[in-house]
RNA sequence: CGGGAUGUAGCGCAGUCCGGUAAGCGCGCUCGGUUCGGGACCGAGAAGUCGGAGGUUCAAAUCCUCUCAUCCCGACCA
């Protein structure tokens, strides 16, 4: 008989993943479903990683030029009409505002009144609103470029919704800009998705893939889209973050002309490129283990649990002094560009449960301090990364140093194991029916943990993309930037093909 | 929006088929004590309109109808 080691997160992420992803959210306290369908509450401790997504984010968009502004949640419907593919790929999915006041409907309750003239949509992105505002503040090539950004919730309405993944509502940060010509823009959509790839593996330690959009899978009113795409530790791809050459699509949808070098009166050429809560969703499932949350200290929205160790009041007084003179320690310090901090977990419950708290939370490193340590001036420290009994003694002459460097150390640990876990479930196919094989589950019971990313021949036609969608489920993430011309055979229909591209299932 | 499953205390569940002192268990919570460096123990407590609304019946957690929510699988999507 194998006994079955005790895991925080029952069940463990091989027994039945997508259940495990909701227990590590609930444990580590990230968010709860509300009373509204569909619609999350963010809870401190997640709400507190996407403000430091944002704080990381927001330096990257002000170093490359961008500032902040902030738009209407409403768009009149009339202003969503006038991009045809951009009404087509969102219509389905808006909440509208027909109405501007309650009355009583004369039985006790409520009903509507006052209904608008035009009908409002809440915006499910701001392309068209935000096109009306820059129609009026670009007039000359020496206007431009116009690099603007926006913090900002957003409605979609999806049918099927999971916390951080896909909620009807979610906060994300849309960037909008305006060029004087095509190579600009399109240099602009690039940099951005540079931007976003690099914030992935600087940031969340998770390592993306860059690359382009097929016909099918781009944005609704986009000339190209650009993603970056992740894989998660059942093996499937997260698409992370976008960015959109628009071309001329929304300036001429939004009459954003101006005046050239020429003189000609001319149309302007944009981008828009976004991440969103989304992000967290990658980062839980990207690094988190069977115990809980795993999260990169850079992100990480506290670092050091101190949790002191007492048998009596006397040990504790004696322990608790000890604790806020190690705690000093790290007072205003700095992890890389953000503050480190810490929590000193006094609660009246025994050492192990504390210490199990903080490791569901994910919390990088750990300190227990108790009448041990004080006598050998020391503390014991232990990494989110190692097995929760793996303990190290630290004198604390060396322990804001040793702190940093393991947390320097941690932040590398997970992206690797991430590239890793991504390389050795990436392969080259070229046999239609291994490519088949591969993405067939080999058991039924659990059909997410199997196949990978497959990088496989394309020949551009949307019917092979269409027929490997229906047959296995199976998409085209991207056709990634990093790989060579080289000549082969569609997977699908044995046609020529110039490239490989890259197949997964996706979320 | 289609198919499936589930709603009983804060959480996890039993009871539902065969209606009738079954409102019960484990964890958590409160109080008292012993504990505390591998998820503590003993004792005493508090807590639930059985998801909601109708109906059948002398009697409904249990049967019927409708409805709402959650999860899974599809279609759609960041």
């Amino acid at each position: 008989m194998s006994k079955k080691k005790r895991t925080a997160i029952e069940p463990t992420r091989e027994e039945n993943y997508a259940e495990w992803y909701q227990q590590v959210i609930k444990a580590a306290d990230l968010a709860e479903n509300s009373d509204v369908r569909g619609c999350m509450v963010i809870k401190p401790w997640g709400y507190a990683i996407w403000e430091n997504i944002q704080k990381a984010l927001d330096q990257m968009f002000r170093d490359t030029g961008h500032r902040n502004a902030y738009f209407p949640i409403f768009i009149p419907k009339s202003f969503f009409e006038k991009e045809a593919e951009h009404v087509e790929g969102f219509a389905k999915e808006c909440a509208v505002v027909t109405h501007s006041r309650l009355e009583d409907d004369g039985h006790g309750g409520l009903k509507a009144a006052g209904e608008l003239t035009e009908p409002l949509i809440v915006r499910p992105t701001s392309e068209t609103i935000i096109g009306s505002s820059f129609a009026r503040w670009v007039n000359s090539y020496r206007d431009l470029p116009l690099l603007i950004n926006q913090w900002a919730n957003i409605v979609r309405w999806e049918m099927r919704t999971r916390l951080f993944l896909r909620t009807t509502e979610f906060l994300w940060q849309e960037g909008h800009t305006v060029h004087e010509s095509k190579e600009d823009a399109m240099l602009e959509t690039l940099k951005m998705l540079d931007v976003y790839a690099d914030f992935a593996a600087q940031y969340l330690a998770i390592p993306v893939i860059k690359g382009e959009k097929t016909e099918g899978e781009k944005f609704p009113g986009a000339v190209n889209t650009y993603c970056i795409e992740a894989m998660m530790q059942d093996k499937k791809a997260l698409q992370s973050g976008t960015s959109h050459f628009l071309g001329q699509n929304f300036a001429k949808a939004s009459e954003i002309k101006f005046q050239g070098r020429d003189g000609e009166m001319q149309y302007a050429w944009t981008t828009s490129w976004g991440v969103s809560t989304r992000l967290i969703g990658a980062l839980i499932m990207a690094h988190s283990d069977d115990n809980g949350l795993v999260l990169p200290p850079k992100i990480a929205p506290s670092h050091i649990a101190l949790i002191p160790i007492y048998r009596n009041e006397d040990e504790k007084a004696e322990v608790l002094a000890y604790c806020k003179k190690v705690e000093s320690l790290f007072h205003k310090e700095r992890f890389e560009d953000m503050r480190l901090y810490t929590e000193l977990d006094d609660r009246d419950l025994t050492g192990s449960e504390r210490n199990w708290y903080w490791i569901k939370k994910g919390i990088p490193l750990r300190m227990e301090i108790g009448p041990r340590d004080i006598a050998s001036e020391s503390v014991m420290v232990a990494r989110r990364d190692k097995e929760p009994r793996d303990k190290q003694s630290v004198p604390i002459s060396e322990l804001k140093a040793y702190a940093l460097q393991n947390l320097k150390e941690m932040q590398e640990v997970y992206y690797q194991r991430a590239l890793e876990f991504r390389q050795a479930n990436t392969i080259k196919i070229d046999d239609k029916d291994e490519f088949y094989r591969y993405y067939t589950p080999k058991s039924q019971d659990q059909p997410e943990i199997h196949g990978g990313f497959a990088l496989a021949h394309w020949c551009g036609d949307t019917a092979c993309e269409e027929q490997i969608k229906t047959d296995l489920k199976v998409t085209i993430r991207c056709i990634p930037f990093d790989t060579k011309e080289e000549e082969g055979k569609c997977i699908s229909c044995a046609k020529p093909s110039r490239q490989r591209v890259i197949f997964a299932k996706s979320y």
